[in-house]
DNA sequence: GCTGGTATTTGCGCCAGGACAAACGCTCGC
DNA sequence: GCGAGCGTTTGTCCTGGCGCAAATACCAGC
């Protein structure tokens, strides 16, 4: 189907366990794809086609409303499994990812997920983990939600983002891909504006260097204690 | 270990596919408890040493945050695989789960879950589906909060409990178990005063019918079109 | 080097819903 | 049957953050 270079791969979290061989067999049904940046990997609602490892670039997934608010689920690092909707029982995509940067795919038919599994079972373990971290993520968001105030959710999500995909820069971690206040707002469940604003102040505080598209965390340290509510 | 009649549990989704002889196996293990009202399953940050399938009763979890402030992150359902953290990947538990009535559990060593996932492979794959639904269940919470006003946000809630734990009564539908005003509030981001004011209006338009602990659903379909945000 | 489009900043008014406070009324235990 | 405690209701005040609006800055493509 495609001739993937095993070494690429093998050092992947999901794949690690896999001997040569295994991965072999296993890559055979995968086909590599290149996502241009501000191209659709899924869809929405759209069927369940395929699932996915990122192999280069950073994918934001997003969920839709009806009434056309849009709401940052997560973004997808480099080695990240995704799209596993088959897995968990579903035929359609519950969201749509986009790539923010050129980035290449790992994509496999979902149809095989069945067989994949039952001829490794360790896909499945680190599928349940991989899911299960994401619940915890996401309930954890949850609960930031329900009682933290704006600002603290803003430092959270920036400091995710750092951890994530953090690059050190002179006097500072910047985040290493392009990301506007909309997004950290529809991250954080807040307008564009107050997000704006909590960035201006802190800009002015020397916590953070903003510009377009960009953000650099200048002192994590003081970032956390605001949101811990430690601070201020 | 202990003797259950394999029986009761034969009907359970989680277990509908195992034949006899397997279910036998499967509950050799286990063990069945009784959670009297009030009293804890599991406790947040408690070492993970069960996995559970509820047999009757209704469980309330709940995260505690740093500076006490509880968000409840869902309600437990006759049937339903919780307590998985071994699982996902976890050797505490995220949360604290209470029974809101008189309970009863089977309950399994977490240490004996490789093992059967490896013996039982259909075990891994509804696990995966159960964690899967519970995601989606949160992303769907986390899209509610971003974009729906608190009025809404207790249409859903209400809904969502009547659909899983609704009792049809006289002239509308009973959620079959004790909850407060202060629970819906932790289910849905809200002061505890601003659900009673909610709920109050309604009661004046016909919509539910309260109590202490109780709550009657007289007009669901109303209520529908105020969740949607098509009626108001 | 311009220019159009997009991202960001900032001001201002307003209101949903939180904070605080007090009173009320079931229910359950004694 | 009574009392206490908990859950609920309701009032008043106040504010964080949203909505609207406009100005500004920046980048990319021509």
């Amino acid at each position: 189907m495609s001739n993937i270079d095993p070494s690429v791969v093998a050092e992947l979290p999901v794949f690690r366990e896999f001997s040569r061989e295994q991965l072999a067999d296993i890559l055979r049904n995968a086909t590599s794809r290149r996502y241009p940046k501000g191209t659709n990997v899924f869809e929405q609602d759209g069927r369940a086609q395929s699932f996915f490892v990122l192999l280069h670039g950073r994918l934001r997934v997003v969920k839709l409303t009806p009434d056309g608010q849009q709401v940052v689920i997560r973004y997808i690092n480099p080695g990240d499994l995704f799209g596993v909707a088959m897995a968990i029982g579903r035929d359609t995509y519950p969201a749509t990812s986009t790539a923010v940067v050129d980035s290449i795919a790992l994509a496999w038919p979902s149809s095989i997920w069945p067989d994949m599994v039952a001829r490794y079972p360790g896909l499945g373990v680190s599928t349940l983990q991989t899911v299960g971290s994401r619940l915890q993520d996401t309930q954890a968001r949850v609960v930031e939600m329900s009682t933290e105030e704006v600002s603290r959710r803003v430092a959270h999500a920036l400091l995710r983002l750092a951890e994530q995909s953090g690059r050190k820069v002179e006097g500072g971690i910047e985040i290493d891909f392009p990301i506007s206040r909309q997004d950290i707002a529809e991250m954080t469940g807040a307008t564009l504006h107050t997000v704006s604003r909590i960035l201006s102040a802190w800009e002015g505080e020397g916590l953070v260097e903003g510009g377009r598209q960009r953000i650099i965390l200048k002192d994590s340290h003081r970032l956390f204690l605001l949101a811990e509510g430690t601070a201020e």
